[in-house]
DNA sequence: GCGCCAATTTGATCGATGTCAAAAACAGAT
DNA sequence: ATCTGTTTTTGACATCGATCAAATTGGCGC
């Protein structure tokens, strides 16, 4: 167990790029400067491998977690053994932060999906800041606010949408607005997207070749599209 | 237009059920006596018939409400007009307090699933008790947090099981906790179960009679289990 | 109890998506 | 550039659940 070189947990280390992305969570941006200082001094820096578990279903919530670079995946297991990604959190996601009033222990697992580093919030110390500041207060309510938003679009998306449909939508929130030509490039795995959008990897990949007719080409990770208007319509 | 026969709007009646429900609010259910009083000073009770809109999509949203009666259902709409249910609200439930401060345009559609009396509260009003009163803060923080936790789960139940899998999982926290025989009378129509567990009502009539060869007997609103334990199995 | 409207069930069918297996494309290391 | 292991695509299939239509049941007022 190279546990050190291969987890390289460290509570200093935070580079630029990390910082930027920490300081624009709905959790610190919000913050002025002694909130900001206490806050950050209940945080911790942890980088991971690509699959390490954060965390298991059942385990005590000690702590919340922000993504700094990489990706984390929130997953459950059925009966059978088949995991169903919940969430896929990528860079500026908070995730089990619910648990702050909600509960005492983690509700699904959670594991890197990349090369990962991730800011650590310790539970109790932000409850008990929450009590003293209310910019802090605020700020946990603005992060679970925006959290809430999202996974109730998730449900909809769910239940409303057919996976070309999805993909479109996932492709149309990468685009620039306008309604002509478009270029984006993937900023993980198909796997992984596959995930974000409750499909299997193999029903992404048809829906993708669905979208082709509708003027989208994929290649590698690049995805072009020929007109963004028309993917709208369908 | 006899709206003041049909809605009986009205900011003072509050029968003693309605206040029970209202008083173990997430929301209010924390809160001491004068934060609750003004808490209390920003609400309404509205009544409200079945089938009458609370609020649609895109609306501004300048109220969030508490069920203390009957039955809520927020959905959307696809392109092609067809509904999809995203949460059905029961009393006690709260609905579209994720706007505190997370936006300011209602994200769906609200309409009544029954008689229903709601508790209307001022989004205003409240954004501004929550900055001044730390408790109230906190509620806020405890509702989003209880709200959001209930949205996963519901998003892990639809992506990880079945019709007749949701369908014994409802029944199942329903059902007092111990192994045996089991009776329980469904709260509404089997319409709105449906909604609940993402299911077309056809779909959810199958899943029962599917759930029959495990013991389980149907007969209008009263749903009779041979043995619980088994229920659990699948 | 009867009649009527609404809710629910049932049947038949279709489309969408998961699953398993194999082929192909890709990426990183040598 | 080549090799190798992983990711992605494709094909064949099975399954689930949606949809439409029709039959049945249930609730409720009279």
């Amino acid at each position: 167990m190279e546990e050190t070189a291969e987890m390289m947990n460290s509570n200093f280390k935070l580079n630029n790029r990390d910082r930027a992305v920490l300081m624009k969570t709905p959790f610190l941006t919000s913050l002025s400067g002694n909130s900001l200082v206490r806050m950050m001094s209940t945080m911790s820096v942890i980088s991971l491998t690509n699959r390490k578990s954060i965390f298991r279903e059942g385990e005590d919530a000690d702590a919340f977690y922000c993504v700094l670079s990489g990706y984390v995946r929130l997953y459950q297991l059925n009966r059978d053994g088949r995991e169903a990604d919940i969430r896929i959190c990528s860079p500026g996601d908070t995730f089990a932060e619910c648990l702050l009033y909600g509960g005492t222990k983690y509700r699904h697992h959670a594991q890197t999906a990349e090369a990962t580093t991730l800011a650590r919030f310790d539970m109790q110390s932000v409850r008990d800041l929450a009590e003293q500041e209310r910019d802090i207060a605020k700020a946990v309510i603005t992060s679970l606010s925006k959290h809430l938003m999202t996974t109730m679009d998730c449900v909809a998306n769910d239940r409303l949408h057919t996976a070309p449909q999805r993909v479109a939508n996932y492709i149309l929130t990468r685009c620039p607005v306008d309604g002509g030509p478009a270029s984006i490039r993937l900023p993980f795995q198909k796997n992984l997207l596959a995930g974000m959008l409750g499909l299997a990897p193999e029903a992404l990949s048809r829906a993708f070749s669905t979208l082709r007719r509708t003027g989208v080409t994929v290649r590698g990770r690049v995805i072009q599209v020929g007109d963004v208007q028309a993917l709208r319509e369908i």
